[in-house]
DNA sequence: GTCGTTCCCATCGTCTATCGATGGGAGAAT
DNA sequence: ATTCTCCCATCGATAGACGATGGGAACGAC
């Protein structure tokens, strides 16, 4: 029985990646989850049952706004993209986010 | 209605946190929450309805044993000292956090 | 033309962790 | 004696992430 660390993610950290994602531009849920594995080297492994019911968190604040396209694949897709007020969400939750780092770092008398 | 973030702590991080803290010798709750906000400038602020059953937790995993006696101020209290699986939990939390922290630079591009 | 693969959506149920509220007891200080 | 600080702990609610599951539509290979 190993005690295996099994998390793949940060909790509590997912909606930040995910506007963070989407100043780059509109993209579908796939597609975030592909770019999140991709700029992390694989560490950060967003399930989809995860990425969803994020994404329509978001929705629902407002942060980001869907609208159903094609993806470059030519697939059905629902784009998402930042809103306005999401910025600023993002603004504070990056904000937050070092706070905590760096508060945890004091702790751990990380060099 | 602010959308105030109002969490006091990064998810996942508290067994972390409290094991960090017991290598400075063995500790009671009330010291760990008290060393935990004072060394993060009151960033960290560990509720005893956080701090307790994260320490059973952790007594139930091995990873601290406790013991009765009394505090400094001479109360009667329950110090927790770290094992020696708990140091090595210690270890590969502190890793794996690390290794996240990392993966979520890489994504907010934070310089 | 059908079959497997990749792409893309989403939900349901479970589990785990944090937190607010609450309750209690025993020194110490006034 | 009453109040304050210290120190323990649990219960119920809430939220977030995850495994399992179930589509459907485009594309390539055969």
């Amino acid at each position: 029985m190993g005690t295996t660390d099994n998390s793949d993610l940060l909790p509590g950290t997912l909606d930040l990646l995910i506007l963070k994602t989407l100043t780059r531009g509109a993209q579908h849920g796939y597609g975030i989850a592909r770019h999140l594995a991709t700029v992390s080297d694989d560490v950060l492994q967003v399930g989809e049952s995860s990425l969803y019911p994020a994404l329509q968190r978001l929705r629902l604040n407002g942060w980001v706004k869907a609208s159903w396209g094609a993806s470059e694949n030519n697939r059905r897709a629902r784009f998402y993209a930042l809103t306005a007020t999401g910025r600023k969400q993002l603004t504070r939750e990056r904000h937050e986010f070092g706070r905590m780092v760096l508060a945890i770092h004091k702790v751990l008398g990380t060099s």
